[in-house]
DNA sequence: GCCGTTTTCGGCCCGACTGTTTTCAGTCG
């Protein structure tokens, strides 16, 4: 876990302790803190050193606090001395759905519950029964709830593949069996997050309660959580809960960007409403009780003199501010990314590898592909493996792509001659990882070589979260000599995640998206991980037609110290979608 | 605990659904 990860994690821990103990607002100041620390791109200890803390959302001086203390000593007192108030068993208690602060703590209070395990056999014993406020539901619901967290754990996310996947097939049986007129994804998937806590659903409808009831009775509904006349709750297989919201079409704009999220993005924009003697809820904005916007997303920013922008970058991340100023970045889209720059080639490069690169490369309408080799071989066995490369590209016939060949140099390596360099049209420096699978640091050395971009950056073991304090010295050093850095989707090795790509590219180095160890197909993911990242065209090497035989990349001039909240940059380019 | 072109004190987003309540608290999105 980074730095960033295991603070936001004690904040929470923190926020529902308080809780407990009857705190009002602090809960929500905690929550609000661990929620900007846990999705802010740079590293906690980096921030701290140049005095930044203050500057993220909801840190403050008592936090701001707390956080030194936890860098310093790699614990928080106040942590330690809230957590010995309360058996660890209560928090778990609180974490199973529709159990809250209130509830825990009767049962802890009053009954002397202190676990889920506790709560179970109270109920089996009957030792709820005749307390104030619980009725024969909401036991049943009880034991209904531990039996379910019980069989799975509550906490799994899904990637966001799958979520498209499952939206997909739902939006369609929804549209095939109920009159809908608008039916959208929204929440987190809407946003792009990687990892999804749930499919969010919204829809236009004349007749809600019919849409509704076909939602819940859908055929892969285990179960129908919660179901009134505008929202439903299900747990679809294999699992996974999905919310479907219902409203009128003057309301979908409104009921749209507050089901986008993200939640500290609303309660931000909600804020600057009311302090602007307005009000904004799903069904649109209100001055008074006149709406005056709703029908569309781009109308309820316009109410409040801000520009529209994109669901990835709706995470109270400095957005909300820049869409005042209109200055909302443009981000790099899948359609203006020109080829992939790092395929490897197999052992044994056959007729069919060939054929389905290229099939797979016209689907994304490339300009090129790159294909690359592995680190070390002798110029000889290059030579002819290129041959054999060569004459299978002109077999598959690429009309329209360019074939480009990279090969892989560990960076601070020597090279007995000859050397292969000259057969290949550019170079991808990979980081010398000393036996160690991971984290390997950037060389101190003078560069050897000019390398197209670095890749595999290998930040944090396979599937794993990056330690933020990995990327740093690789965005540094990237940002000194002038070098690309790879950022590719999620997989088998961890490089610069969304938070990362951000820092980078506002540090001023450019970066190279590429599909990663998987599918080409996975190119898609990586862009969504620079949008998240607020990565502009521009700032992408292969959104360039001549990002392979132009001269070495150039560091753009820095737009500024990386840091949380205002960016300068120019709006979304003519011609793109502005509200998709 | 945070925060400020209306505040350094006094607010803190806003609403749906459920179960239990004779008017609403708790939980969740
Ligand atoms: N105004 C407001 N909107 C909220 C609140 N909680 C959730 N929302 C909105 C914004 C969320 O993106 C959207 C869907 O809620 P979810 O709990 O599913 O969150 P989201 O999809 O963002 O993340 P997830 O991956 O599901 O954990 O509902 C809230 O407390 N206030
Ligand atoms: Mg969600
Ligand atoms: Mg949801």
């Amino acid at each position: 876990m980074s730095t960033n990860t295991e603070v936001a994690q004690i904040f929470y821990a923190m926020a529902d302790l308080l809780d407990l103990q009857g705190e009002r607002f602090k809960p929500d100041a905690y929550r609000r803190a661990a929620r900007s620390v846990e999705s802010l791109g740079e590293d906690l200890r980096k921030v701290a050193q140049r005095g930044g803390l203050d500057q993220i959302p909801g840190v403050g001086e008592q936090l701001r606090e707390k956080i030194l203390e936890y860098i310093r000593t790699g614990r928080i007192s106040a942590y330690e001395k809230l957590r010995a108030t309360f058996p660890p068993g209560v928090l778990e208690l609180m974490a199973i759905p529709g159990i809250g602060p209130k509830t825990t703590g009767r049962f802890y209070t009053e009954l002397h519950l202190d676990s889920p395990a506790a709560l179970a056999q109270a109920i089996d014993q009957g030792r709820l029964n005749g307390l104030a406020g619980f009725g024969p539901k909401k036991i049943e619901n009880l034991r209904e709830a531990l039996r379910a967290v019980a069989a799975a754990p509550p906490s799994s996310r899904i990637p966001l593949l799958a979520a498209w996947r499952l939206a997909r097939s739902i939006l369609q049986e929804l549209s095939r069996r109920t009159p809908v007129d608008a039916l959208e994804i929204a929440g987190s998937v809407r946003r792009c997050r990687e990892n999804c806590g749930d499919l969010d659903l919204l829809a236009t409808s004349a007749r809600p309660p019919e849409t509704i009831a076909v939602f819940a009775g859908l055929a892969g509904v285990r179960k129908v959580v919660m179901q009134g006349d505008t929202r439903a709750t299900v747990i679809h297989d294999p699992g996974i809960q999905i919310d479907l919201r219902v409203v009128e079409p003057v309301s979908f704009g409104a009921a749209w960007q507050y089901f986008t999220g993200s939640k500290d993005h609303n309660i931000h924009l909600r804020t600057l409403a009311r302090d602007a003697g307005l009000k904004i809820n799903e069904y649109g904005v209100f001055r008074g009780e006149k709406r005056v916007a709703g029908a569309t997303e781009a109308d309820v920013y316009d109410a409040m003199d801000m520009q529209w922008m994109y669901p990835e970058i709706r995470e109270n991340q400095g957005e909300i501010e820049l869409a005042q100023q209109k200055k909302i970045p443009s981000l790099i889209q899948i359609e203006q990314i020109r080829g992939d720059l790092h395929r490897h080639i197999p052992d044994a490069p056959d007729r069919s590898w060939m054929k389905d690169l290229v099939t797979e490369a016209r689907r994304w309408k490339f300009q090129y592909l790159g294909l690359v080799e592995a680190p070390g071989g002798s110029a000889a066995s290059h030579r002819s493996r290129i041959q054999e490369i060569r004459r299978l590209w002109n077999e598959a016939q690429p009309e329209g792509l360019r074939l480009h060949l990279g090969w892989e140099v560990v960076l601070g390596k020597m090279m007995d001659p000859p050397d292969p360099e000259s057969l290949f049209d550019y170079i991808i420096s990979v980081p010398d990882k000393k036996g160690s699978a991971i984290s390997p640091k950037p060389p101190t050395s003078p560069l050897l070589r000019r390398p197209l971009f670095v890749g595999h950056l290998s930040l944090g073991a396979p599937g794993a979260e990056v330690p933020r304090e990995a990327a740093g010295p690789w965005i540094d050093w990237a940002q000194t000599n002038g070098v690309a850095l790879e950022l590719t989707a999620a997989g088998a090795e961890e490089g610069l995640d969304a938070g990362g790509a951000r820092w980078a590219h506002e540090a001023g180095v450019v970066l190279v998206l590429s599909a990663g160890a998987g599918a080409l197909s996975e190119i898609e993911l990586t862009v969504c991980r620079a949008r998240r990242g607020w990565v502009p065209p521009d700032g992408v090497l292969n959104s360039r037609a001549d990002a392979v035989g132009a001269t070495a990349p150039k560091v753009s001039k820095p737009k500024r110290p990386p840091r949380v909240g205002r960016t300068e940059r120019r709006g979304p380019a003519a011609g793109e979608r502005t509200d998709p």
